[in-house]
DNA sequence: GCGACAG
DNA sequence: ATCTTGTCGC
């Protein structure tokens, strides 16, 4: 899942796209243009996007067994990211995949790709930095719901066997972008 | 009080 | 998130 937005900055599409995890191909998809329902403000930032996913989510054909979400889940000021937020109102598994840091602290992480090394915030891990790419820049994963940490490093890895975000943001992004264009 | 701060 | 040229590397 992602989104994406208009220059103007009071237009956004959301975009919601199913992979098939073990060929990676596109099996469903869905995309929502619509008006950001709340300004953006760190720490609150599923109050912003998660209305227009979930109209996305609403159109779709399949049930997903896991959504990848943009941005964290357990790794959050509150506990609580647009990924946890996402997994509790559609009770599907989730999880959150970040391209920056909002919380904790890590060690390096091996220059390997499938490596990691844990994200800790107030004494509690709370993600992990994961290496999807030998040399590039590693993403910050955690739980959002129903998932454990090991199966959503496992799922991101799997999902990454190329670029450093998983193929579902990859494709998520390229839809939500298009449909922003063709809404002129 | 000051700085930091997912997308 | 979005606005942007060149550049390093496989």
């Amino acid at each position: 899942m992602d989104v994406a937005y208009g220059t103007s900055g009071d237009l956004l599409a959301a975009a919601v796209t199913v992979l098939d995890v073990r060929t990676l191909a596109v099996v469903d998809s869905a995309v929502s243009v619509g008006r950001p329902a709340f300004g953006y403000v760190p720490g609150l930032f599923a109050f912003r996007e998660l209305p227009a996913l979930l109209a996305a989510l609403d159109r779709l054909t399949t049930r997903p067994d896991l959504l990848v979400c943009d941005g964290h889940g357990l790794a959050h000021p509150r506990r609580f990211g647009l990924a946890c937020h996402l997994g509790v109102v559609t009770g599907l598994p989730s999880i959150g995949v970040g391209k920056t840091p909002l919380v904790g602290e890590w060690d390096p992480v091996q220059w390997r790709r499938g490596s990691w090394s844990p994200l800790w915030d107030g004494g509690d891990v709370v993600g992990r930095v994961v290496r999807t790419r030998d040399g590039v820049k590693p993403v910050f994963v955690s739980v959002g719901h129903r998932m454990s940490l090991d199966n959503a490093t496992a799922q991101v890895l799997a999902l990454a066997p190329r670029y450093r975000l998983p193929e579902t943001t990859r494709t998520a992004d390229r839809l939500c972008r298009e449909a922003l264009a063709g809404a002129g």
